[in-house]
DNA sequence: ATGCTTTATAGGAGTTGACTTATATAAGCG
DNA sequence: CGCTTATATAAGTCAACTCCTATAAAGCAT
């Protein structure tokens, strides 16, 4: 599954988001999940597998307790993707910016065309 | 339908590249996407159409033809999304980069888990 | 061991989504 | 106008995903 699909669940982004604040063991996921979704611990369980699977999280066991964390690789990847539009939206402060945040890749997609300048509400 | 779900479609993730390199008309799109998954030009024009009414992109006509663009919106919401967790990698090169970079949003966010130190093959 | 807890898997139902072919709409051209 | 080109929509099919209930597996405690 790409990791495009895994993030395309509002479930699964809400996991990972629980998990960005610290690792969490599978029943307090599954606690807070019920509560916001209203979903069965079976499909919280086959969400978190999926999860797994495609290498978003680490898990380790604690006795009875799964132990879930965020992996950064498909992240990752998803993030490099997304770099070839962000001059669509930086063009104004990636003086130097960008280019050390993003590790010096980017530069050189300069010539796109000029969108049409938008503002962005950012924040 | 959520950015994510519409990133989640291959074609649909290769047109979006398409269209980072310039505005195309949709013969042109079509043409691309035949040739690399041998999908009809119906089901190419629905995942423009996704792709138009989910804002990922501006269309204008000229004549009979339909000109794509991109569009930033539906991208910097995901930009944004991905921010919690690009305190995961950038842990040592964030100094004054993302500062810029990410208009500033960011910070504040610096007390997660120390991850596994990844050294990420960034290119 | 028995039983309680924690988590995962199995099997099946309902929904959604991505194709296909056929056709509509609309502009350009003889 | 009738024909061709460019693009979109309609209707139907099929596969994939997500959920549910039921149940299994595995550690902990008495």
């Amino acid at each position: 599954m790409h990791a495009f699909d895994v993030l395309g669940d509002p479930v699964r982004r809400r996991i990972l988001e629980l998990l960005a604040e610290g690792e969490r063991s599978s029943g307090e996921v599954t606690a807070s999940i019920r509560e916001e979704f209203g979903i069965s611990q079976p499909a919280v369980s086959q969400h978190l597998r999926v999860l797994r699977e495609s290498g978003f999280t680490t898990v380790r066991a604690e006795g009875t307790r799964r132990l879930y964390a965020v992996d950064t690789g498909p992240l990752q990847e998803v993030d490099a993707w997304l770099e070839r539009f962000r001059g669509f939206w930086e063009q104004r402060l990636d003086a130097l910016g960008t280019e050390l945040a993003r590790g010096k890749r980017a530069r050189r997609r300069s010539g796109q065309r000029d969108s049409k300048s938008r503002e962005s509400s950012d924040e």
